[in-house]
DNA sequence: ACCTATAATTAAACAATGTTCAATTATAAT
DNA sequence: ATTATAATTGAACATTGTTTAATTATAGGT
């Protein structure tokens, strides 16, 4: 019962999704808006909202997938890494951020309408990244779970905020630092505090 | 030359600032548009952009008040505290935030249109934080004024991720942490860190 | 093969946004 | 009093997210 035999609502779905990374990557989340990915999907604003409920639930699957192939690039990248866990995931945090900056940057820039709340299904995919931080922090501090847990989250924040400000030039603009340098402060700071507390 | 004799253009930008500011903080940045703020301050949309050029000028000037009042209440603060500076600084950021919270966020949920650059004039009410900072780490890193600029910007970029993060929810969901738990253990790792390879 | 029910798709409308600008109106200077 | 000047308005414009009635193609039954 489709017209056009074209797609059905899954097919559906993932055409938009696409059209709208790309329309991200692109222009940025400047670009974004229901009329442009439904012409660049072939469709119009009213299949969009037929498939999607709303634009803040669509523009959440679009960061979903950004979510998803950031994870797994830290994941695979930790797994065959050698070498200090915690220095490897700061670096590949920025690392990411700056090869898909304008992915990255919709992750944030988007703001929910008003009154609307993060689905349940989104949540766990922004909360799993503490866990890495966690896991890289376990032999940090003598396997103490419950430390790692805290510190992972103050860990993985605190990356978060260097390169926040950092690459929209609030931090880099005012000394001659670079966010590499800053991010590398940051976790070998992290780290010698650690060291120093937990023995 | 004024039609109602009633304000020249600078009692009117200030005028339009403090409207601008009581909205965001009764509705939150959700309820600023140009013509709330104009509505509630008794004239038309006209004449705020007759005072502003944009909306985007007119929003920064808003965001500067709170700046203001942020840093003036650090100062001030760290001026008459006994104790460590860096404790009070970051205790005192997550204070301000939550007694503030709607124009704190202003702060950060207001994106400038595109193609728009942060003014000269604006750059260094949000980079003077970062000195503060620096001040309080000071003696920390034996007045090494290069360690404490670099380590000052990471300080502070690194107590505000953990801040945005948390009071949005997306920190605190996860376990059990309060922010406060979260920021004093951020501090005290930081310092111990500093310690261990100060010396 | 035709009819019909069903569901996808569209096109047009709505309200609210930022922004512009010609028209209006009050004041200052002459 | 007249006129020039500048503040202020009100209406318009384009663009947004969102809704919905109308259209259109297909599936299933006859």
């Amino acid at each position: 019962m489709a017209r056009r035999g074209d797609h059905n609502k899954e097919e559906l779905k993932k055409l938009a999704i696409q059209a709208g990374v790309e329309i991200i990557e692109q222009y940025g989340y400047f670009g974004f808006s229901a009329r442009a990915v439904a012409a660049k999907m072939g469709y119009t604003v009213g299949t969009l909202y037929h498939v999607f409920g709303t634009l803040d639930d669509f523009m959440l699957h679009i960061n979903a997938t950004t979510l998803d192939l950031w994870y797994d690039t830290l994941q695979r990248g930790l797994k065959r890494h050698k070498g200090d866990a915690v220095h490897y995931l700061a670096k590949s945090y920025l690392q990411f951020a700056n090869k898909h900056y304008n992915r990255w940057s919709a992750l944030f820039e988007h703001r929910l309408a008003e009154g609307n709340k993060i689905p349940d299904w989104y949540a766990p995919k922004m909360s799993r990244f503490f866990v890495l931080a966690e896991d890289a922090l376990l032999e940090h501090v003598n396997h103490d779970t419950k430390k790692a847990a805290k510190m992972g989250k103050v860990l993985w924040a605190s990356i978060h905020g260097v390169c926040v400000l950092a690459l929209s030039g609030k931090l880099v603009a005012v000394g001659a630092e670079s966010a590499e340098s800053l991010v590398s402060a940051l976790v070998d700071n992290t780290l010698a505090g650690l060291k120093k507390t937990s023995f």
